[in-house]
RNA sequence: GUGCCUGUAGCUCAGUUGGAUAGAGCGUCAGUUUGCGGAACUGAAGGUCGUACGUUCGAAUCGUAUCAGGCACACCA
């Protein structure tokens, strides 16, 4: 695509001598392969009407042979036809290079910081991590496959308040016996009943809970044994908890530097950022970092009246962690729309104190759920969460019951599952609320993730039966491929686009669409039956080998995985 | 109150960064199987792109206003 859009701009710059960056479209197929816009575009600067200039573009294309037909259209649209065995050379050509097809060299050299899923350790994995986990991985590979090196981190949420309510809430409420039963969901629960038993009373206008559960952080950051040892229980059963779910997602981090691991030096750059005269310190002796020159009216508050670190403190650390230590380039923080206030504010506040880091706040929309009477809203903890095991749990229930043969095994039924879900997060742009309903988020056809495995599944299997097909006919005219070539043409721009914006839907969006075409084709156009001649039969595989790469790539993006059945 | 996000088919959402007759899935209706894996394929119905101005050859996309919904706004994380 990119050879041809250069051979347009090459053609305009001969006969106009105007440097124009030529873009190719993909229009309605029976407009043509391609498209191009610049005579349109040319018209302004050359005052002409734009379908005189398409015309004398299209006598230079015919003269030059480049494309087997060129065609005007409605204002001034430039249509192009490539023969379809030309398409199959430009995609063996892509193909037979250094790089693997649909990757790109453009972060060659720099480092990428990738933060998620931020697991909060008060609380057992719920539906809310799910989306941070998906999209940062998938963000993850996309960097990966564009060249950067990467770093993801799980910051852990290990830190502050939850211990001291886990402490005061574990002596009133709970026992070793219920802790030991049932670990993080104990753990959970006691945080969650704790957390309103202050609430309360606060209201009634006491804090003799809230008090005590203080008591407990500062006796932890003292060194107290007793406090010392609730702290590594409680923190043991909630990281295993974190890594069981996340082995399920097939999702995992290189690095889980928590709050604690930066609180003492974000304490530390506070005090440095005072004595600079970068941040303030009020009379109460909470240090704050007035932001006024970026518009933003709060400054940010990087140290409470007490000395105790808060989150904006171990951010602090953890900025000048990535900085110093991972020499990052860019971090992308892979954290929900209700926190963009925050990152603004973190940001204005990395540029204040001379951070030369590129900053990025992947966020992505709240969960919705769908009430019983059809109604919306945002899922809470009022209305209980939706706990990751039990979803998961049910999504491999319910992909067990569509299986449609007794001998699938586990690890593909848990694919299945997985790919459901996953592909579900995504089914839209990770900025679109998503909507949790137990009906759609299994869906099994479709747009839906195991529409995309069966197709892979398939055409694996037809490879896999006809490894010794013999020498590909070197006349055939891959006329029935044209569309499954095209489509396989697009994809390192996809990637590219994917990338550049942070957004993984793209990449799912292109998968089905792959598929679809791929179903398409294998409706019509038998490939390995008897009645296909050998040269025939080697030439649609070959294109087949083709498809199925590019649907694992694809997949291996988004962290889906391929079943060897289904 | 201020700032940010969203508004597209009955429902859930895309929309190639300003292009041609606005597209998918689900749901509804009608079809396809002596065939390489039918979790598939084909077709139909369904639209004032919240509303109104503006920018220009051209607007779902950009600007202004307005209506509706959501989120955020320093000692929580």
């Amino acid at each position: 695509m990119d050879k041809y859009a250069d051979q347009i701009s090459q053609v305009v710059n001969d006969l106009y001598g105007q440097t124009i960056d030529a873009e190719l479209t993909r229009p309605e197929p029976k407009f043509g392969d391609y498209a191009t816009n610049v005579a349109m575009r040319l018209a302004g600067q050359l005052h002409r009407r734009p379908r005189d200039i398409a015309e004398e573009i299209k006598a230079k294309l015919d003269e030059l042979g480049l494309f087997s037909d060129v065609s005007i259209a409605g204002p001034g649209f430039i249509n192009l036809r490539v023969e379809a065995g030309q398409l199959h050379n430009d995609l063996e050509h892509a193909f037979d290079n250094e790089l693997p097809f649909g990757n790109n060299n453009d972060g060659a050299g720099k480092i990428v910081v990738l933060d998620f899923p931020s697991t909060n350790m008060a609380k057992p994995f719920s539906v809310g991590h799910l989306r941070s986990a998906n999209q940062g991985w998938a963000a993850s590979n996309l960097m990966r496959a564009t060249g950067w090196k990467v770093i993801t981190d799980n910051h852990l949420g290990d830190y502050g308040a939850p211990f001291g309510i886990w402490v005061v809430g574990f002596k009133k409420f709970s026992s070793e016996a219920e802790l030991a039963k049932r670990g993080i969901y104990e753990l959970g629960d006691i945080y969650i009943k704790t957390k309103k038993a202050i609430k309360d009373e606060e209201a009634a206008g006491k804090t003799e809970l809230a008090d005590e559960a203080q008591q407990w952080l500062l006796k932890l950051e003292a060194g107290d044994p007793e406090a010392v040892e609730y702290s590594e229980r409680f923190n043991k059963i909630s990281l295993d908890h974190i890594h069981k779910v996340m082995d399920r997602l097939g999702i995992y981090t290189d690095y889980e530097l928590g709050e604690k691991f930066f609180a003492e030096s974000g304490k530390e750059a506070a005090h440095q950022l005072v004595d600079k005269g970068l941040a303030k310190q009020n009379d109460d002796g909470s240090i704050i970092v007035p932001l006024d020159e970026y518009d933003i009216k709060t400054p940010m508050l990087i140290l409470k009246s007490n000395g105790a670190a808060l989150y904006a403190t171990t951010d602090l650390g953890t900025l000048l962690y990535r900085h110093d230590h991972f020499h990052a380039d860019r971090i992308i923080y892979v954290v929900a729309a209700e926190q963009k206030f925050y990152f603004q504010q973190l940001f204005a506040m990395a540029d204040k104190i001379g951070l030369k880091m590129e900053l990025i706040h992947m966020w992505f929309g709240l969960i919705d759920q769908i009430n019983e009477d059809g109604t919306r809203e945002k899922m809470s903890s009022r209305k209980g969460v939706v706990l990751l095991e039990a979803l998961l749990d049910e999504a491999e229930k319910r992909a067990r019951a569509n299986v449609k043969t007794d001998d699938i095994s586990d690890d593909d039924v848990k694919r299945i599952a997985i790919g459901a879900i996953k592909f579900t997060d995504f089914a839209n742009d990770r900025r679109t609320g998503m909507l949790f309903d137990w009906k759609t988020m299994f869906n099994l056809t479709g747009y839906s993730g195991p529409y995309v495995q069966y197709a892979a599944v398939r055409i694996n299997k037809i490879l896999h039966d006809n490894q010794d097909c013999g020498d590909v006919d070197k006349q055939y005219d891959y006329e029935s491929e044209r569309n499954v070539l095209l489509k396989l043409l697009d994809y390192p721009a996809i990637v590219k686009q994917a990338a550049d914006n942070l957004e993984p839907h793209r990449i799912a969006s292109y998968v089905y669409e792959l598929a679809k075409e791929m179903n398409r084709y294998y409706e019509t156009t038998p490939v390995a039956t008897n009645d296909v001649p050998t040269g025939i039969r080697a030439a649609r595989l070959s294109v087949l080998s083709r498809v199925a790469y590019v649907f694992k790539h694809a997949l291996d993006i988004l962290g889906i995985q391929i079943p060897s059945r289904m």
